[in-house]
DNA sequence: TAAATTACCATACAAATGTATGGTATTTTG
DNA sequence: CAAAATACCATACATTTGTATGGTAATTTA
């Protein structure tokens, strides 16, 4: 029932769409002519309303910047979970991400910072537990005692953090997982961030 | 040294976060001073002003609908906490807020939603431990074995839903405690909601 | 070939929007 | 106590915004 789009209407289309999963706000008609160097608006109304006739987006009338996508992947930006970690037995981190949470667009996160969902039972010991979903801070220095992310050996672990001497020691809260002790000159050992805070989400969706 | 907000601050700010989420666009002042009764956006605006000086918001000037959440910096937002809560042994819910939690943006409220502090260890089959944070939709309609919150003679409870023919049975994760029945007609019997997410903060605060 | 569509332009206008300024009353803070 | 912050109000104003209308030219479609 679609109609095709033209090339024009095709790239103000994808405007739209870079602006609403970049900026998180649609652009108004003046935005959209001063980028493709309009001199008026009335143009890009009349590509909105070929377009919106084709049926990709849906104007919101006298509504500033009231124009909907009918896509389907509009409104959330899916924030990537960029692993599963484990404390006992490391697992791979992805290069890509294994699954999104249903993240709103606001919810910008810092770069660096990311999500991790934890598998197994290894921190249950912590109140965490399979499925969670751990948030981890980069930007804080960690102090004894907390639950820090690390990076060893291109494996993600979540575990109590202990500064020694000459070594760093990372515990499981489970006793059935023994502490690994890292040498602080260990070159593939990365100190990720701290464990802030968990989530989870009663709504059903399989814990993994 | 972040400043707090005040009741109304968070109020407008909650409301923000919720047009983002919701809607998908920030409103403009107009809106937010329809929403809140308010007889001109000047209000808003001023509210505006102060919610930025303090950090929490980002005004793009004479950009519409410019209002940025900072919260990826902040990445927290603070939300009332409206009481505290146990299966076993009821606690009173407080007409006041008692606390405020630092929510992660992830950790999706959807609107009219609050929160509750879990204590002791009645929910602890359920993964929920005391000093947890439990997130109640008040908006949906239980169904049988989802994890409610009610009240029942002044006090609060966290208890798993069970609907039968002619009674209500509330049942604890913990064996130890026995399963509330309540007859349908019961007067001061009252579902809040649905515990839809758990968060816990790692941040050094006691559990309780 | 005639008609429709596309792709712009220009102008006009009411309503919406962000902003500025000044005022009052209450509460909080130093 | 005095000063600052808070929480509203009202009015005014320049822009921004969506919309409507009419026009021109090229291209596509029937």
């Amino acid at each position: 029932m679609k109609k095709e789009l033209t090339t024009i209407q095709r790239d103000i289309l994808g405007f739209l769409i870079d602006q609403i999963k970049g900026k998180g706000l649609p652009p108004t008609l003046a935005e959209v002519a001063n980028h493709f160097g309009y001199r008026n608006r009335a143009t890009v109304q009349q590509h909105f309303s070929a377009i919106e006739k084709k049926g990709f987006i849906k104007k919101n009338p006298k509504l500033s910047r009231g124009i909907e996508l009918t896509l389907e992947d509009k409104f959330f930006v899916p924030k990537p979970i960029l692993g599963e970690v484990a404390a006992g037995n490391p697992l791979t981190i992805y290069p890509d991400a294994i699954d999104t949470v249903e993240l709103p667009t606001i919810a910008r996160m810092p770069k660096d910072s990311f999500l991790l969902r934890v598998k197994g039972d290894s921190l249950k010991d912590a109140y965490i537990f399979s499925g969670d979903i751990v948030i981890v801070n980069p930007n804080l220095e960690p102090k004894n005692g907390q639950i820090v992310a690390a990076v060893l050996d291109d494996a993600a672990v979540v575990k109590r953090f202990y500064k020694k001497k000459n070594e760093i020691e990372l515990v499981s809260e489970n006793p059935e997982y023994k502490p690994i002790v890292i040498d602080k000159k260990h070159p593939s050992f990365k100190l990720v961030g701290i464990v802030v805070g968990v989530y989870r989400s009663m709504e059903k969706k399989k814990a993994g």
